[in-house]
DNA sequence: TTGAAAGCGCTAACAG
DNA sequence: CTGTTAGCGCTTTCAA
C-alpha cells in the first residue's frame, strides 16, 4: 500500500494524515492528536505551530481511524418510520441542531414505512458500531430489539411517545385529548365523532390508543357517548382525512357537530373536505386537531399544540450527556402541549347543519347519542 | 487494552470481533471477512460454518474499523439548507430509499438556515474522510468548496437546481414558469400579480430567480407586463404567501385577476389568507403554484408538479454507481415536470371582483397593465 | 511537555 | 480455497 509520503505526493487524494502534519511541524503524532484536539500537555507554541500546519495542509482527522481508537464513532442514529410526516421532520430538525452544536454527526434511518426494511437495518448494517447512541422517532421496540442495544450498550431513547421499558419523551397525549374533548364539550357539543389513526407500520405503538383513550373516557366522564359508526379510521395524513369526512358524511343517520381528530393532518384534511361539500366550519361542525401543525396557523384550526423539535433537542441533549459520562441522563420525560383555540370549533348551531339537508339525511339529534 | 479474548469474557461490550468469530470457526479472519462479505475464494461448507458461528456471535463488522482499512466508509453526506420544508424532506426521502436499499447510510447536515454554520460544518466535521460522497439539496456551492470537494475526489451532486460547473439534477424551473404562466394567459387573464420567493440562506441560488425569468419572460412574449407594485416577495412558507395576499391586498389600485406563485406553500398561504377575508378563489382570483405539494390535491390548487423523491433517488444513484466504478454516471439531468390544473384556476369573471368594493379599493381595470 | 510504541478491527496482497 | 502478514490513521499509555 502506498506510504503516506507518496500518497501525499501524487496529489494528496485522501488529504494530510496525522503523520504528514506531524512531520511538518518536527513533532510527534501523539503532540498533534493532542493540539488538535485541544488537549492539554501542549505548550502554547507548539501549538500554535501545529495548528498553523494542519491549517496549510486542510489536515482533518479520519472518522474511521479515530473511530477505530477511541471506539467512539461520534454519530448517532435516528430511527425514523418516516421522515416526510410532520412530526419526524421536525423532531429530526431538534435532532440536528442539538447534535452538530456539539460537534457529533446524524445518521438517518428512514423505514419509509416498510416493515420489511426493519429487521434487516436494525440488526446489520445500523445500529451495530456505526453509533454511539440511537433516538428512535414514535415506534416501539420489540424487547429483542431493546435488549440487542443493552448488549451492545449504547444508550436509547425514545421520542414522541411512550415505551414500555424505555426512556421516552413526548406529550402526554393521554391528557391532550382530554383537553380537546373538553374543549368541545365544554362549547355544548354532544354529537362528537372521533377520527383516528392507526398506522400499519408502527406495530403496536400506544400514542395513538392514548389519543382515543383520552377521548372515550372524557366523554364518558361527561356522561356522554359516541355511537359506533362515528368512530372512524385514518391513518394520520390529509388523505385519510378527506376520506374520513366522506364515510362519516355519507353515512345515513344524523350527523356530529363536532369532529375529534388524532392530529391535525386529519384534521386538514376533513376540513378541506367539509368545505368543499359546503359543509361549514365551525358553524355546521367544529374540528379540533392535535399537533399544531404548521399549516395549522394559516388554516385556523383549533389544536392541542406540541413542539417535536423541543422534544428531539432534549432527547439528543440526554443521549450526549449519557455519553459524556453523565450517567443516569436518560430518562422519561413528559413535553408541555397546550390547546390553541382558533376558528374551527365554536357552540353547535341551534339550526340543524344546512348539509344535513343538503346531502338528505336525517337531521343530527340534539339530544345525547345512545350508549353503545 | 483489552485483547479480544478478554473483552469477550468480560461481557463483549462492544460485540464479537472478527477475530472472535474466526477462533470460534477455526479459520482465519481473513477467511471470516471474505465470507461475511459474500465474496468468492470460500468453500460452501467453510462460509456456512463462518456465517453460522457469526450469527451466534451476532457479529457485525465495525464500520470504523472497515472504514479504515478500505478507505470508504458506506456512508454518503447530504447536505440541506432545511430538512423541515416540502422539497427537502423529500427528496431526502428519496435518497434514503436508495441508499439503503444497497447498504449505504446517510449522513444529514442540516445548516436550518443559518449562514454561519455552513462553513464550520463545511470544512471541518463534514466532508472530509467522514463520506464517500457528497449531495447537496438546493444550494450553491461556492468555488472554493467545489475546489475542495474536487481535491478531496468525492463525487458530488446537486440536487434541487442547476449549480454552475457542478452537474445537478432538476427540473427545468425555467420552463415550468412559462407552462404555469402560460395556463394564466390562455385562461384570459392578463393582470397577473406574482409572488416570488427569495431564500435568505442559500447565497445566490438559481432556482427562485429562473422561476421568475420564466413568468417574467412568458408575460413579455405575449405582449403583456406587471406593475411592479404586484412583484411581492416571499420566503418560500405559508406564512410568507399569507402576508403576501394582504401586502397586495392591501395595496391602493386595481386588483390582479390572477397571482403566480413560485412555490405551493406560498400559493396555499395566500390562498387560504384571500378564503379568510372573502376573496373568492378561482372566481375574484385565480392562483397557480409550483412543485405539488402534499396539500395541493387537497386544496385543489392548480400547480406544476415535481417529484423530488425521485430526483433525490437518482441523484443517489448516480453517486453510488460513480463509487462503483462506473466513471461519468454523475451528470446533470433534467427532471419531468408537469401542469396539473385543479380547482383554483378559472377564467377571470366578467365582474370585478367582489372585494374590491368591500377593501374599498378601486376596482381591477380589465384593460393590460402599462408596459414598465 | 513531548515522543515511542502498541494497538483498535478489518482488508488486501501474496503465498501456499 | 485458505492463511500470513502488513498496514489503514489515530489514540493512548508509559517513559523520558
Amino acid at each position: 500500500m502506498a506510504k503516506t509520503s507518496e500518497r501525499s505526493q501524487r496529489g494528496g487524494h485522501a488529504g494530510a494524515s496525522i503523520e504528514d502534519v506531524a512531520k511538518a511541524a518536527g513533532v510527534s503524532t501523539a503532540t498533534v492528536s493532542r493540539a488538535v484536539r485541544g488537549l492539554p500537555r501542549v505548550s502554547p507554541a507548539t501549538r500554535e505551530k501545529i495548528l498553523r500546519v494542519a491549517g496549510e495542509l486542510g489536515y482533518v482527522a479520519s472518522s474511521s481511524a479515530s473511530g477505530l481508537a477511541t471506539g467512539r464513532t461520534r454519530t448517532i442514529g435516528v430511527l425514523a418510520p418516516y421522515v416526510d410526516r410532520w412530526f419526524f421532520f421536525k423532531a429530526i430538525e431538534g435532532v440536528d441542531r442539538e447534535l452538530h452544536a456539539r460537534g457529533y454527526n446524524l445518521s438517518l434511518f428512514n423505514l419509509g414505512g416498510q416493515r420489511g426494511a426493519r429487521e434487516r437495518l436494525f440488526s446489520k448494517t445500523m445500529v451495530y458500531k456505526q453509533i454511539d447512541a440511537l433516538l428512535v422517532l414514535c415506534m416501539s421496540l420489540t424487547s429483542e430489539e431493546i435488549a440487542d442495544l443493552q448488549r451492545i450498550d449504547i444508550p436509547l431513547v425514545i421520542v414522541g411517545g411512550p415505551v414500555e421499558d424505555c426512556p421516552s419523551i413526548g406529550i402526554d397525549d393521554y391528557a391532550a385529548s382530554v383537553e380537546a374533548t373538553m374543549h368541545l364539550l365544554n362549547l355544548g357539543h354532544r354529537e362528537i365523532a372521533l377520527l383516528h389513526g392507526q398506522d400499519d407500520s408502527d406495530l403496536n405503538f400506544t400514542v395513538p390508543r392514548l389519543r382515543v383513550d383520552g377521548f372515550t373516557d372524557a366523554m364518558t366522564s361527561a356522561g356522554f357517548s359516541m355511537p359506533p359508526e362515528w368512530d372512524i379510521f385514518g391513518n394520520f395524513t390529509v388523505g385519510s382525512g378527506q376520506q374520513a369526512f366522506d364515510e362519516l358524511w355519507n353515512k345515513p343517520g344524523p350527523k356530529p357537530t363536532a369532529l375529534f381528530c388524532a392530529s391535525d393532518e386529519m384534521a386538514m384534511g376533513a376540513m378541506l373536505q367539509a368545505r368543499r361539500r359546503g359543509v361549514r366550519v365551525p358553524e355546521d361542525l367544529s374540528i379540533i386537531g392535535i399537533d399544531n401543525h404548521e399549516f395549522a396557523e394559516a388554516m385556523g384550526l383549533t389544536t392541542v399544540a406540541q413542539d417535536p423539535v423541543e422534544q428531539g433537542q432534549l432527547g439528543t441533549r440526554m443521549l450526549l450527556d449519557e455519553l459524556g459520562g453523565a450517567a443516569g441522563s436518560v430518562r422519561s420525560m413528559k413535553a408541555p402541549h397546550r390547546l390553541i383555540i382558533r376558528e374551527t370549533t365554536a357552540p353547535p348551531c341551534a339550526a340543524p347543519p344546512a348539509e344535513a339537508h343538503r346531502t338528505g339525511q336525517n337531521q343530527a339529534t340534539r339530544k345525547p347519542a345512545p350508549t353503545a
